[in-house]
DNA sequence: GATATATTATGCGAGACGGTATAAAAATCA
DNA sequence: TGATTTTTATACCGTCTCGCATAATATATC
């Protein structure tokens, strides 16, 4: 993977400082917005639900403007996927990182994830990772590492987070922070592949407080 | 929804018995196993993914019979998912009814569900319902009331379980069995996710140990 | 202004799609 | 045997599919 283009010395910092005056006719739309909205209807559909025409309409870029900028439906699908772990990575890495006691943490890191998984107009779009491991993973090797290597992200910080709640006497020795974090990983798909057929946020959030108060009260035996 | 033909007095057990002389040609395929590989193809590809084409060549039935006998794509689809829960209800009925205490009963739940998910020649094809709920539930109401009386039927089944445990005493009066209920559906579907991603049995296993581990040992604070 | 470059816009083309109309085949009944 | 019934087999319809070839448009550079 070669980079293209992108003047050699560019600002270090921002990379949307300058314009950068480019020579041919300028673009009609912005790679972002509709990565975007690509990344929408994806959710929506599915990658065999999704047509080009589909994309094109949702974009405003016509079929070769889109397969000139992204590649072809397979390519635009991964990069749409890949958009969509780093903004999830975003709004939920703050809510891990907080200092808050074991239960608040929690708490916050699953009204992040009902947040992103009940969002879209036309009906809860649930967590891309957890619908493209349904659908593409089995027969696709490339988009099946990127699924398991978001739940591997997933579960390692949970981990993470029960670890450190172990050291600072939140959770008893006799807890294994490993199995904790796959069930809180579990609990996030159950709630995502729930929230796809429509369960509502408040029975949603009553799955969560049972599996807190189930992960906050382990080994105590 | 009239029946159809199928001579008034027939034998009242077996639904097999008699031939029954129809009258027109014979049919060149069996109904229950033309769904069956039907059902083996939506796993594998999903609704979307899978063309009529496709099924009247994994049936042996050409299209006017394929829409003949089970009706459009849709319809089809529908019929192979009552099939898969009916299966699927089968093979687990016996695993939830036994009456083995309460951690031998759930490895065998949990080993009878592994065997449904990991199954498949071109790779593990995961839960029937978990696929629809992530695909078509969105969109078709119809599709997703049938998903959702799939996750109460497990759910339901699993409170069922833990309260009798409860009852005998091998969970603390202090347990509540509809969330360990919920617990253990998450439990389910994360490894029917997981599967989909080409997850190893092992690894799947020992999810299913820690989650049964934390279970059992509920409510003892 | 002329040329080079980069994008948009139009539209084609071969094939796949779901669904169905029509004709041939194979059985029973009279 | 001939008529009836049920299924199979062939072929077609209009539509959508993905990808690309071509032409038009808009900018920067010379």
């Amino acid at each position: 993977m070669v980079q293209k283009r992108k003047s050699a010395a560019s600002p270090p910092s921002s990379a949307e400082a300058a314009p950068v005056k480019r020579r041919g006719r300028p673009r009609a739309y912005e790679p972002d917005v509709a990565l975007a909205k690509a990344l929408d209807l994806f959710r929506k559909d599915g990658f065999a639900g999704t047509s080009l025409d589909d994309l094109s309409a949702a974009t405003g870029m016509n079929r070769p403007s889109l397969y000139g900028a992204f590649g072809d439906k397979r390519a635009l699908y991964i990069k749409t996927y890949e958009r969509y772990r780093a903004d999830a990575r975003a709004a939920m890495q703050e809510a891990f990182k907080g200092d808050l006691p074991l239960r608040k943490r929690l708490q916050r890191i699953y009204a992040v994830a009902l947040d992103i998984y009940l969002s879209g107009e036309e009906g809860p779009r649930g967590c891309f990772t957890v619908m493209t491991a349904a659908s593409e993973a089995v027969a696709d090797p490339d988009i099946r590492a990127m699924v398991l290597s978001g739940f591997h992200e997933l579960d390692k910080a949970f981990a993470i987070c029960f670890r450190s709640a172990q050291e600072t006497g939140e959770l008893p020795p006799s807890a294994d922070p490993d199995v904790l974090a796959q069930m809180a990983s579990a609990t996030i798909h159950t709630i995502a592949i729930r929230a796809r057929a429509r369960t509502p946020r408040k029975d949603l959030e009553a799955i969560v407080r049972g599996a807190i108060d189930l992960m906050c009260g382990a080994g105590k035996g």
